[in-house]
DNA sequence: CTGAAAGCGCTTACAG
DNA sequence: CTGAAAGCGCTTACAG
């Protein structure tokens, strides 16, 4: 009976009672060491799997109390990226998960740098990494998961591969009820100055935009659509230069983002143009920012702690080893009427 | 001879030799317990360090591939903050330092909580920790202290301790220079609208204001100096409707912060008053939120990225045992005039 | 608050 | 190759 019985502590002592030898024996296996007879070592091997026996250095790394996971982001200072982060922040607080912070850079990652990332994940234990807006390509994707790496994607630029798991809002719904704002408050010449373009959200939404066009029977004009380059301020400011020097400018803009939608207001306010008197401007994200300028941004609005939240949920399961149902996890968007917004003018 | 020599190896019981006490107690002190004489702590302490002394944990972590520090943070979501972090996080990328960020939250946290924080990042191997305005107690800052964790603070609320580094900027001159350049266009009725009261940084900032005031001959006026609790949005706006309902209203406000100037800016809008044409607007820090609104910000500007990575410099110093030269860390501001200050209207 | 004593888990040196 | 013995570095429990 005691011998079958799991000892309550697994020490050297206890595997070589069980392996019948004495615990110098046992501390030669544990540490490698030549001199000692095959059918021995094997016995105590045996032992020790069956202890479940930790060396000391093994012992501290599985002891550690805490999870931790890494979070890279392509840009901190922006709004979009601090309140996903601040939701991922928050539910790791609740879970006890503590959390690396990088900043990836707008540069395309070397295949290089995922490889080392990779392995000293593996090296620290970490738990897993959560992708904020980054260009992280298939090639680097491969490096995380041939070491088994959970992985979860928040509003990737490059489609993930399909068994990586992402997060995002819905972008062709948002970008139809931005534009369908604007048509039922009497718009009909309406631009949308975007942000990355290649970006799957960007083309959601500039898509989301034509469709709200075409449902109204309004014929898309090429003029209209900007490609800002970026989800920043400096793709509204030259967005809405371009839009006014058009013949016919548009009565209103729908932004990608509130960023841009911040740029656009401030070139109209250099231009002597009155948001919403002269134009109307819808922006996206629904972030603090344009919550807080003036005047205060109508946005779509996009969960974004939510969106951290789901995503680290996710990537916990994930490490957990359960089984995931759905590999895109998509939140929804709704717009925030305020007050950049109204009829047209004439 | 013997005694004077550093001993061949670093044990517990070399450094109970050295400070003249037994090995329980120095275990007690390397363990971080309570229960040991201060007198006595000291000795301990001096001889640890003198004896280059590792716990088997940090033995353990020395071998460590990777650096890792903590960075505390009040909210997450404010630019200030963002663009500290961000500093940080440049310079830890380039110096190969990983960084677990949190956050707080504006309540203060409990000693316990502190306790077994500190105790974790002695767990982990941690390097350190830079606080970021938050409001660590005394009592607080002591449960890292005790346990040898470098710390550094930016911004503090309480001021710390004096054995502790703090990195923040000018902020009287700034407080100074701000009411300066509203004096030079002719201002007199000057406000100012406060964050946190009792933050050293209010308080400079504050007393800077008083300074150029008096220099000019000009009597502080109580009504003008509002406290508006918190360094955010919603002291602008509630300092700004006081202001205007005194009998004698400003022409120009200096805001302790940006985001504060944000709300003033938002509640001359509602009340149809223009800034810079009706009342001009010094903000506090120089974030790109003030930067990006419109219209811009004339604000001091806080070297913030230049914040952070003197903090962390100040970290991986301490953690490498160098003796540093100075507690107090202060970078310069100075006075970036764009468009919402002009001559008063009379 | 301190430390003598006992003890823990492991390793080392060496006799057989 | 094996293990009794000694020892190391540290911690725990507790008497004073």
């Amino acid at each position: 009976m005691a011998k079958t019985a799991r000892p309550a502590k697994a020490t050297l002592a206890a595997v070589a009672l069980q392996a019948g030898v004495s615990t110098p024996t046992v501390s030669k296996v544990v540490n490698g060491r030549e001199d000692v007879a095959p059918e021995t070592r094997a016995r105590i091997l045996t032992a020790l799997e069956q202890a479940g026996y930790k060396s000391p250095v093994q012992r501290r790394s599985v002891a550690r109390t805490s999870t931790v996971i890494e979070v890279v982001v392509d840009v901190l200072t922006s709004a979009y990226t601090t309140e996903v982060l601040d939701g991922i922040l928050q539910f790791a607080a609740a879970e006890d998960v503590e959390v690396l912070v990088s900043v990836a850079g707008p540069s395309t990652p070397t295949v290089h740098t995922a490889e080392r990332r990779a392995q000293r994940m593996v090296d620290e234990g970490r738990a897993g990494m959560i992708v904020v807006t980054s260009a992280f390509s298939e090639a680097q994707m491969h490096a995380f998961r041939r070491r088994r790496i959970p992985v979860v994607v928040i509003d990737p630029l490059n489609p993930p591969p399909a068994d990586v798991v992402s997060v995002g809002a819905t972008n062709w719904a948002g970008g139809k009820a931005a534009t369908e704002h604007l048509l039922e408050l009497g718009h009909r010449r309406i631009a949308y100055i975007g942000g990355i373009e290649r970006a799957e959200c960007n083309q959601a939404r500039l898509h989301g935009y034509m469709a709200a066009l075409a449902a109204h029977g309004i014929s898309v004009d090429p003029q209209y659509i900007i490609s800002g380059g970026r989800f920043r301020r400096d793709s509204g400011v030259s967005g809405m230069k371009a839009l006014l020097g058009l013949k016919k400018p548009p009565t209103a803009i729908f932004a990608g983002s509130d960023s841009i939608a911040l740029g656009v207001l401030s070139e109209a306010a250099h231009c002597g143009l009155k948001v919403p008197g002269d134009i109307s401007l819808v922006g996206f994200d629904g972030t603090i920012q344009g919550e807080e300028c003036v005047p205060a941004l109508t946005s779509v609005a996009q969960p974004l702690e939510e969106m951290g939240r789901a995503a680290l949920r996710s990537l916990l399961r994930q490490a957990r080893g359960e089984v995931l149902d759905s590999h895109r996890v998509e939140l929804a968007t709704h717009v925030i009427v305020r007050e950049s917004t109204a009829a047209p003018a004439d």
